[in-house]
DNA sequence: CTCGATGCAAAATTTTTGCAGTCCC
DNA sequence: GGGACTGCAAAAATTTTGCATCGAG
């Protein structure tokens, strides 16, 4: 398993920059940074508050532009667990098709492997004449513990 | 496998709104007949649309008011597939847990049974002490007579 | 009659965009 | 120096809410 440092990692956005003819601005390096830096899933606004504590001119504008940049470059994951904003983490290792769990006592956010997807997608795609380009599982739970103790061992 | 019919649904529905105390108005019966009539499925803004044919006097807040209303009987069902608005389906038959493809051509969504999550879950939830009250497979897709042939037959 | 339900319009929320000025290459 | 990039604030777009009025039971 490759796991991921944040210097390999900065050279690769500088990459993705220079591929598609984009610039190296201070604000896109500490939008970068304060996402990487993120240890766990944060909306945009989680993103914006941490680069602005890098650098402090970076714009809410300029961080709602930057994290497409981010997606596909593939260093940040896009996450939709169905509320009205967005979640994004940045994953630490090379990581097969993903899976979430959403826990609605705490609301953290679990990624899994789910290998298998992969393949179940493909097989129903096919039945319709489509082919797959990407798919998601979300699983929502409710926390055990927190039933029975009245304590949610997840809540931070 | 048991199909439902409009008469029979709207009983359901009748007695939902009576067992938690909620009046029937026109308004909330509009609201249900434009669901049950559409035959796939649709937003709040095409449901409030369609409402209207039927009782002119619905308004767009009554709309979003009913919608609950109707996920929590269970006549209606919620899908979210990660644009800023949701979509919404009457189901027809007693129906296992469902995943959706999406054909990012022509935008349709595909309901297909997929009673394996069921247990997928379950597992995946129990390891990390969670209970699984809900969960949703996406599958995104593009359309493969569109890429050869230059049309999409899923498109209406 | 009483209180839940409704319509309207304003508000709320997240994300996008126009524009004038900035700074990377 | 030129054009991409940025910040700001206004705009968009969907959903929610306050309030006066209406109507189901």
């Amino acid at each position: 398993m490759t796991t991921v440092d944040i210097h390999s990692s900065k050279e690769n956005f500088r990459a993705h920059l220079a591929d598609n003819g984009l610039r190296v601005t201070n604000q896109r390096l500490a939008i970068f940074d304060a996402a990487f830096l993120s240890e766990d899933h944060f909306t945009a606004e989680d993103l914006l508050e941490r680069a602005r504590k890098i650098d402090h001119t970076v714009s809410r504008a300029t961080v709602y532009r930057t994290l497409p940049i981010l997606t596909e470059s593939g260093l940040v994951r896009e996450v939709d667990i169905g509320k009205d904003y967005k979640f994004y983490y940045t994953p630490r290792a090379e990581e097969p098709t993903q899976a979430q769990v959403i826990c609605t006592d705490c609301e953290r956010i679990f990624e899994t492997d789910a290998p298998f997807l992969e393949w179940y997608g493909q097989s129903v795609a096919k039945k319709l004449g489509l082919s797959v380009t990407s798919q998601r599982l979300q699983v929502s739970a409710t926390c055990d513990r927190l039933k029975n103790d009245g304590v949610c061992e997840n809540r931070r």
